[in-house]
This record gives C-alpha cells, structure tokens and sequence, in this order.
DNA sequence: TCCTTTTATTGATTTATATCAATATTATTT
DNA sequence: AAATAATATTGATATAAATCAATAAAAGGA
C-alpha cells in the first residue's frame, strides 16, 4: 500500500522517514471495479488520484453524445479534474476505471496540509506539473503538425502499456479519431507504409 | 521596468520588498524587435521570458515547411521552450516577436538560487504552472469535442487583445486550420449562421 | 509616393476523414 | 455452453478541409 505513491515521490527529490509518515496520514486508499466512476461530470471533483495500480481515463461527452478522452492514467500516474480540484465548479470531465484499480486520494485541504508541513512537497508537485505540462505541449504540436499516421506511432512508442491495455477506440477517441479511421490507419501502417 | 512582473508576481501571494529586491537581482531585461527570434530551433533554451509589453509566439516547423504554432504570449504571460530550459536539449521550437516587445529574462541557474532564497517563488512557480496546465487541458478538449466554428468563437472570447493584434492567418496556424479554412469559417460566423 | 511584401478573400478541385451500414471477432455474463 | 455485449474491421458514400490558383487589400519600406 502506498509503495509506488512513495516510490515516485523519492524518484527526483528525498523526503525523511518523518516526512513520509506526515504525507501518508493524509492519503486514503480507495479500490475501483472497472467501469466504474471516480468522477461525473457536474459533481465537484475533491481529490487528485494517484493510481497505485490499473488503468483509468478522463473523458467529457460533447454535444452530440460523443465521448473524448483528455487523459489515460496507469500505475505511477496522476489524473484528476484539475480545475474542479482548484476552483471548487463542478467538474466538465468524467472519470472512470478502464480496469480494476487502487487508488491514493489526496484531497484539497489533505494537500494544503501537507505543503504547509512539508515544503518539499510544493518542489515535488511543481515538478509533476511542469512533466504534465510538457507532456501536453508534445501533445499539441504532435496533433497540429504531424499526419495521424506519425502521431500513431508516436503515440504507441511513447505508451506501449496502454496501447496493450486500452481499447482501440478509446485510442481513436484520445487522438480525435474515429475507430474506423484509427483502423484504417492501423492496417496502412501493418501493410508496410512504414519505413 | 518589470512593473508587471511584480504586480503578476504579488497577485495570488505577497512577496516583501526585501524577498522582491532579492528577486530582481537575477532578473534580466531584453528588448526585442518585431520578427526578432528570442529562440531558434536547435539552439538550448537558457531562459524563461517574462513579457512586460509586446507579442511572441512560439512555433515549430513540419517537414513540408508549415508552421504550426503552440503559443501565443502578450504582456503578463510567459513563454519558453520548457523541456529544452528543463533538460538542456536542443530546442524544438522557435520563439519569435509579433511586435516589438519587453521581456524579463530568468535563467536556469537563476531561477534555482531564487528558489534557494525565496521559498515562496516555488509556489507561485506551481500555480502558474498549474494554470498554464489547465488552460492546455481546455485547448486539448476544444481540439477534440468542439467544430472548429465554435473553437474560433471560444478562441476570440478568451482571448480578444490577441485577435486584435495577431494576423489572422497565425490564428489559423494556432487552430491546426488553413488561413483559407479559417477565412471561410469566419465569413460564415459573420453571415448569421450563429445565434 | 511608389514599390514590395504581407495578409486576406474567394473559387475550383482534390484529398482525408466522418458517417452509415454490415459483418466478424472477442470478451463477458448468465 | 449459450447468450449478450463490446470491440474491430471493411466497404460505400457524404462531408469537411486542404490544396492550388488568382486576386484584392493593407501594411511597411525605400
């Protein structure tokens, strides 16, 4: 329990004994069958998920019922309807289990908690957030300069783990596509476009 | 001179005069004419830009030659090739001026002895970042669930002083459209088909 | 002021992707 | 094991956006 929430927490920076056993009573555990909800739209998101193990997603539902993914998260992510957890509106994501998962919450004053006893953790937590942010800005320039063909690629090299584990067309959702033109793409590339 | 960097800097926390006069010791100013590069792909990123008065944007270029462009920045905003300042690598981006324009300039090194000495600067560090993060977050979903008329509508809404200053073709580029397609959709919001 | 460059618009055509529909395949539940 | 649901593939067609080309309009420089 909490091993890789710690795990990654001491990757970058160290934090004492004491610190750790200060952070962990602020954690709680929580198990998620697959399919089910972390989070729906319109209610207040009040934690950040760390996910110890499984596999999850974040997705909103446009106008015309369909659904797309902003984020997977697997073992050693993070994933929570940020600006919810920051401003306290209700939330415009959806979250749920692609499959059974073991979760650590962290909620809102859990977290003020923590950075005003451990000023370490604001290091920490600005170090995820600029890896987040950079993530997203590969993200962007990958979607608006790159053909689908290359930014499939890119993306399966770049999460293996979750190609192997997330349904194509959740994929196809994540890259704005649709399943039939994900598998288009996919039987071009197998056919030996590549090279 | 750096006016406006103080005022973002004290907007969400105080600074005191004796942490700010610490801060502006490893600060430096830049002026930069329009068309002017800031940054060139291939070269490291040294700085994080603060921009005082002005425009940038930053961009990179596919290899038929079309610039794709994943940030604009005006006063009060900041702008820089993050992972190549964060890792040392050679840039991917260009950063160039749209106007004439004041930067703050933030090297490496001084960033870190003004977290040394400043404690409070990580924080605000992690809120910006934070913020920076959520608003790409909404770019991703915008790119993904809205057609590209509404996109154009959200762009203009949340960012009107850029509209008014930027060729509208930048835009286009910023969206992942033509200038024609952005032409079209414009003419077509123009001719009622709101509402 | 004229000249050049940049920017924006419009039309015709091509290309890429979505949509609709059917079927096949695989996984899950009873 | 059978039934149901979820997933993936494939083809035909429609639609949206890119491309190519021409022109117009505006801005910037000599």
């Amino acid at each position: 329990m909490y091993e890789l929430f710690f795990q990654k927490l001491n990757e970058n920076i160290t934090f004492s004994e004491e610190e750790q056993t200060i952070i962990k009573n602020y954690l709680t555990l929580k198990k998620l069958r697959k399919k089910q909800y972390l989070l729906q739209e319109g209610d207040v998101c009040k934690t950040i998920a760390f996910i110890e193990k499984g596999a999850l997603r974040e997705y909103n539902v446009d106008d015309k019922g369909n659904e797309h993914i902003l984020q997977f998260a697997i073992e050693g992510w993070v994933i929570s309807d940020l600006y919810s957890f920051m401003t306290g509106e209700s939330a415009t994501y959806n979250i749920d289990a692609i499959e059974d998962s073991e979760l650590v919450l962290i909620t809102k004053s859990a977290q003020e908690e923590i950075l005003k006893r451990v000023p370490k953790y604001e290091t920490y937590s600005r170090m995820q957030m600029t890896g987040a942010y950079m993530a997203m800005q590969k993200r962007i320039t990958s979607i608006l300069s790159s053909p689908i063909e290359e930014r499939y690629l890119y993306f399966i090299k770049l999460y293996p783990n979750i190609v192997q584990r997330v349904p194509q067309h959740m994929i196809a959702s994540y890259m704005g596509l649709t399943p039939e033109t994900l598998s288009r793409v996919r039987r071009k590339i197998a056919s030996g476009a590549r090279q």
